[in-house]
DNA sequence: GGAAATTAGTCCCAATTGGTACTATTGTTG
DNA sequence: CAACAATAGTACCAATTGGGACTAATTTCC
């Protein structure tokens, strides 16, 4: 890599980081990064190749792999806003990937389940995060793998629970 | 696993995820969804307590935790999109947590630097997320921490030289 | 050195988003 | 069982967002 030009020693396009990556510190917001590095090109792709926003593809994995079976339980699930969920929901069904029917013992809600053609959209996204898995593990060893998923999954159970917010400074604010 | 349908002995609340999550399926969607619970909190208290938004605070950590100097940097750091790091540089130097100061050597750009005041509000940024990293790691012995840290930080390094799609279904698609 | 290409940053504006109010149905309580 | 509260889902609409055009400055290439 050449980067002659104005500069100097250091590569001038990655900033490097001002805290020690061995250290704990900012584990949270590592794991953001990562996250979103993971999922950008796979929502980008979903988009572009199948038209289908963030939210259809979430629903349409959460009913696949959880037992959701209405929109209320994708909510609840996702934490995403339930007009959203319900947006993603009409869409679906439009593209004929889902089918809706008015649950008979609460009329309020409708009853979820894929299409068979919902079935193969799902079969492609699952295909996008296996890829974009493969690429994420292949710095680990098979045994680190296993440990790696033991510890983000002793980490992500309780999460569920955790507080929105443990309030600590409530007390000031509210102006800037 | 039984699921008589319409209620039974199972929580009705949160549905039971089909897969099993010791093997390493979906293991980059867990990942997300982890960061999302972690994060969520964060954002709202920020925009609630502080009029924040998203961009405005990964503007400022960005100039507090890593090298970055300009709004390309930032973008570049974070994959975000430059209109809306230039909306949030405006804003955070309008509210007088940053200074800009044209670049002596490329006068396109910016040199951009928090105000004390701008240190401080990262102060407060930073003690959100430490809090909540604290709330992450409850579940794990130190010495578990610090493997979860070293594994991920094996993972997340590269990520930064992942390719936005390693392009095998491009063939495929641009129309449903 | 000058034309063409590239880059930093801003602006415009259409599309997306999500808070809130609303309807319809169900649960609760005296 | 009437009144009231709570819930599933939709509709509305103001605010946010981000793609793309644009300006200005710089680099490249002949």
């Amino acid at each position: 890599m050449r980067y002659t030009k104005r500069m100097t020693r250091t590569f001038p396009k990655k900033p490097a980081l001002r805290f020690d990556p061995g250290s704990l510190a900012w584990i949270g917001l590592r794991l953001t990064v990562l996250s979103s590095r993971y999922m950008a090109p796979v929502t980008a792709l979903l988009e572009r190749d199948h038209g289908l926003t963030r939210d259809d593809v979430t629903v349409t994995i959460c009913l696949s792999i959880t037992n959701a079976t209405s929109a209320q339980e994708i909510v609840r699930y996702t934490g995403r806003p339930k007009n959203s969920v319900s947006r993603a929901v009409s869409v679906l069904e439009e593209r004929g990937f889902l089918r809706r029917r008015t649950d008979a013992s609460d009329r309020r809600s409708s009853t979820l389940a894929l299409t068979v053609r919902g079935d193969r959209l799902f079969d492609r996204i699952a295909a996008c995060f296996r890829e974009r898995d493969r690429l994420m593990l292949a710095p680990l060893s098979p045994r680190e793998r296993r440990d790696f998923n033991r510890l983000l999954d002793r980490i992500a159970t309780p999460s569920a629970h955790w507080p929105a917010w443990q309030d600590s400074g409530t007390s000031k604010a509210k102006s800037a």
